[in-house]
RNA sequence: GGGCGCGUAGCUCAGUGGCAAGAGCGCGUGACUCACAUUCACGAGGUCGUAGGUUCAAUCCCUACCGCGCCCA
């Protein structure tokens, strides 16, 4: 009798609501989810890529998190000790924006009139409420974690790490501190890194501007023409600058010209990035708002005028008319201006991609400006040679190319940022003297004049703690039992979307700092888009929230829906009418456990020995075939496709074949031991069903498995099926696929002349002996499942054309008699359509068999296959032939 | 300009150098068949973007082109 308590009749439909809670407790409080440092297990860890704390969680973070907790669930059935590490991030920028617009909203308060203290006291409670719904959303998807581990990019210990990285960074001067050109955003008041600008293609306006040339005496006044599509950085101008190999130019090269506007007096340079095709080849230079012009300043000697403050406004650099103007503002009135002393010589409409903040879309401005940067070249060189050979592998592939032509072109990481919410920079200033102590530890006062210090301000990049996830969740800097254990981990799981943000940082932080890389494989997902396949954003309002679909379908129907029918990589839509068919698939399967449950004797015992009948040995080889296949997509990460080959067997084979097979195997009249042999393999299927299942749909399976007769404890810490539990039969498989192929003749020529199921029918089978063979010991259940009375077998032909339904399938043929008269025109043209099928294919066959180069060449399997194939559409071409020379009579 | 993809059934997408190319949804016909109408049976529907090439064999590999998308400069 069953080892779980008592037997637990299903009721008719799984109610997801009512039923996935209190598993996920059972799950919880069972510790089912923990893992621990048990040396004489295998590890399996993965890194959940932590979730901001700014909102909950939406569909993205759904699939994220499901492709990790199927990965997880698995190896836990495989026996690894499986760590999923989770945790969240404490995300600077979106956090302190969602948290001040709110303050704004309901206490009319800035986050300066707050000051700093309150507002960072703001934010923790926000974290607090935030990471809770996180945490419970989590829950409801059936995600399993090891709850206990959980982590916050802020935490005390994970903050330690991020100092003492900082520091060591610093010690070996990969950390730098200086005055150059980022990128400003105006809105959020902070610099951003490059990879923090996304670049939009824009319709905008080229400025074609005459600028006075300084003459000599003798010479008359001369202009030049600088094309530009920012004309408000005119007024910072200081220098125009050619190419050295512009002929047209080349006279021009180190005199001097005059800046409208501001009659300001700057040399003409020549400098090989001017691209002398573009507009007139000619460009004005502003050191201080271009990063190109930057650069073409340093090598010129044109010193940057600052005319943009960081909050947009121009500054009095800009001359008494503009100062205080917004920069766009600004751009008008200098066109105005330009315009009304005739120095624009005209306007082209001009598209061209600008720089925005990816966070608020603002304008990003270029500006010169005091902050920290990671000096990247040295660290991204072990980071490249790590993937170059392979110590960390891309699935798919692709990503890897993607990730190295990032790395190969990576430059300086500014890691400042003007916020109050963050890891605070830990370097202190002397009020006193020059001096700057970088430490791990706040000092008290200067060590060179023993004067007060102060802390730098600013925070850091959130990337830079993320960057450290992979080994300060484990402890790190110390050397703890879990660095040894879980570190590094096996597999990250990530969109595509990130990998520099957050792959490669962390690829090259684990290098420096653990010597390790902190992964071995990067699995790739794509994005979860709307039905119209747009990106979902806040601003559209077509996102999804997960738990509006987990209300309305369950949990388990939104897993499935995010795996079915996926690839690695690519992006995929969200369907409602996926999470239904994922419902309605664990219905069915729900449908079929009660049914085999309700087959079962009260002293039904699993473990006394079955005498298998060949249906029964069909369906566990074919079960066999399925875990195998499953544990080969699982080896490559094909998780849809995994999912597809349990789907279809599931249904298609189990359902669908076996189940109608085993109905008469269960009647009163069997003899036990063949009543018994069909309940064990029943339960043994259903088992294997819902293992591999699992993953995917853990609340179901979990719930069906426990009314198992056989089941013991719970399903999530149950052992993932093997093949070597099953018979392997292939020649019974392709019989039963003749069998099938028959049912479905005879199915097919009832439904052409609509004979209602209840009706029985007697039928002729007219084939060679080989099939006769083949198909005889099958009678029985060719008669259940074809709803046939009597089949009568015969060689040859034999019958009443005018008053049979002849149904074909290569050689062999099935006469349906009827009582009345058919349908000839009707039964011509279903045959002439599989006559012109057949015909199309023996053509295609000659012309392959009558190759030589192919007779010779190709496999001899093919060829085989090829011939008998040949000969069995010849027969089939013949009989239907002379069936329509009958009928046309 | 550099890089990476995509183009397969009405829609959304899998897939493979060789079994007459698949799924889900949708569509047509029939069935409340004693696990399931969240079901069952049967069916219609595809020049696998275009043109070449490699190969005994190409939807799959290569080249060019057309169309679409993304990333970087």
């Amino acid at each position: 009798m069953p080892k779980n308590e008592e037997r637990i009749t299903l009721p008719s439909h799984f109610d997801a609501g009512a039923m996935e809670g209190p598993i996920y407790e059972k799950w919880e409080a069972g510790g089912h989810f923990k893992a621990e440092v048990r040396p004489d297990r295998r590890p399996y860890t993965i890194l959940m890529p932590p979730p901001n704390v700014t909102s909950n969680l939406h569909v993205g973070h759904a699939l994220d998190n499901t492709i990790q907790d199927i990965l997880i669930r698995q190896h836990r059935m495989q026996g690894y000790e499986s760590l999923w590490q989770p945790g969240t991030d404490h995300a600077g920028i979106a956090t302190q924006h969602v948290v001040a617009q709110k303050l704004l909203e309901e206490r009319g308060v800035t986050r300066h009139e707050l000051g700093r203290e309150a507002f960072v006291e703001e934010i923790w409670k926000w974290k607090d409420t935030y990471e809770g719904e996180i945490l419970r959303q989590m829950k409801t998807l059936g995600f399993s974690p090891d709850w206990t581990r959980l982590r916050f990019t802020m935490d005390e210990r994970l903050s330690r790490a991020v100092r003492e990285v900082f520091v060591q960074y610093y010690e070996k001067g990969l950390i730098y501190r200086g005055d150059y050109m980022i990128n400003w955003c105006p809105k959020c008041s902070t610099a951003l890194s490059d990879i923090e600008v996304e670049h939009e293609e824009k319709q905008a306006k080229l400025y074609y501007v005459n600028y006075r040339v300084e003459t000599d005496a003798e010479e008359v006044d001369s202009f030049i023409q600088v094309a530009t599509t920012r004309p408000e950085t005119i007024l910072g101008d200081t220098g125009i600058a050619v190419h050295p190999e512009d002929a047209r130019y080349r006279k021009w090269v180190g005199r001097w010209a005059m800046v409208p506007l501001v009659n300001r007096r700057v040399p003409i340079v020549a400098d090989e990035f001017v691209d002398a095709e573009f507009g007139t080849g000619v460009v004005k230079v502003t050191p201080a708002h271009d990063p190109n012009d930057y650069e073409i300043g340093q090598r010129n000697g044109l010193d940057p005028l600052e005319v943009i403050n960081p909050k947009g406004l121009m500054t009095a650099n800009a001359g008494e008319r503009y100062e205080g103007l917004d920069r766009f503002a600004a751009r008008q009135q200098v066109v105005d201006d330009l315009q009304a002393q005739g120095l624009l010589e005209r306007v082209e409409s001009h598209t061209h991609a600008v720089g925005e903040c990816h966070r608020c879309s603002t304008v990003v401005e270029p500006l010169i400006s005091r902050q920290w940067f990671v000096n990247m070249k040295p660290l991204a060189k072990p980071a490249i040679e790590a993937v170059e050979t392979g110590r960390i592998r891309f699935v798919p592939e692709r990503f890897g190319r993607i990730y190295l032509n990032w790395m190969y072109n990576v430059r300086d990481w500014c890691i400042s940022r003007q916020l109050w919410w963050g890891h605070q920079i830990p370097a202190w200033y002397c009020d006193d003297c020059e001096e700057m102590i970088i430490a791990r530890n706040a000092p008290t006062a200067c060590d060179q004049c023993g004067g007060a210090v102060t802390q730098d301000e600013d925070v850091l990049d959130t990337w830079f703690s993320s960057a450290l996830w992979p080994f300060s969740t484990q402890g790190w800097p110390e050397a703890t039992p879990e660095m040894d254990y879980f570190y590094p981990s096996d597999v990250l799981v990530t969109g595509w979307d990130i990998i520099p943000f957050w792959v490669a940082r962390m690829i090259f932080s684990a290098l420096a700092f653990t010597d390790e890389v902190p992964f071995s494989e990067v699995l790739i997902h794509g994005l979860v888009l709307d039905p119209e396949g747009r990106k979902m954003s806040k601003s559209l309002g077509n996102g999804v929230d997960p738990l509006d679909v987990v209300e309305t379908y369950g949990a388990d129907a939104l897993r499935f829906s995010l795996l079915f029918g996926n690839s690695p990589g690519s992006d995929m839509r969200f369907f409602w009418e996926k999470v239904e068919t994922g419902r309605n698939f664990g219905h069915k399967l729900w449908n079929a456990c009660r049914f085999v449950l309700m087959n079962l004797p009260d002293d039904f015992d699993p473990a006394q020995p079955a005498q298998y009948q060949m249906e029964d040995r069909w369906i566990l080889s074919r079960a066999r075939e399925m875990v195998g296949k499953v544990d080969g997509f699982f080896d490559d990460y094909q998780l849809g496709e995994a999912l597809r080959e349990i789907y279809e067997f599931s249904w298609n084979e189990f359902c669908d074949w076996y189940i109608e097979m085993a109905k008469a195997r269960l009647s009163e009249e069997e003899p036990d031991e063949r009543r018994h042999a069909a309940q064990v393999t029943l339960c043994r299927v259903l088992d294997t069903i819902l293992k591999a299942l699992h993953p995917y749909m853990p609340f179901i399976t979990e719930a069906m498995w426990g009314a198992l007769p056989d089941s013991d404890g719970l399903l999530i810490s149950a052992p993932w099926p093997s093949v070597d539990a099953f018979p392997r039969d292939e020649a019974l498989i392709e019989d039963v696929r003749r069998v099938q192929e028959v049912v479905r003749t005879v199915r097919n020529l009832r439904a052409e002349v609509n004979i209602p199921p209840s009706q029985t029918v007697p039928v002729t089978i007219i084939a060679p002996s080989r099939w006769q063979n083949v198909l005889v010991p099958w009678e029985a259940q060719l008669k259940q499942l074809a709803g046939i009375a009597e089949i009568t077998w015969s060689l040859k032909e034999v019958g009443e054309p005018e008053q049979t339904l002849v149904g074909v399938a290569g050689d062999i043929r099935v006469l349906l008699p009827l009582e009345g008269v058919i349908d000839v025109e009707r039964e011509q043209s279903r045959l002439k359509k599989k006559l012109e099928e057949a015909l199309g294919y023996l053509k295609s066959a000659e012309k392959k068999l009558a190759n030589p180069d192919f007779l010779e060449k190709a496999p001899e399997t093919i060829v085989e296959r090829e011939q008998k194939r040949y000969e069995q559409t010849k027969q089939e071409v013949k009989h239907l032939t002379s069936r329509l020379e009958q009928l046309g009579q």
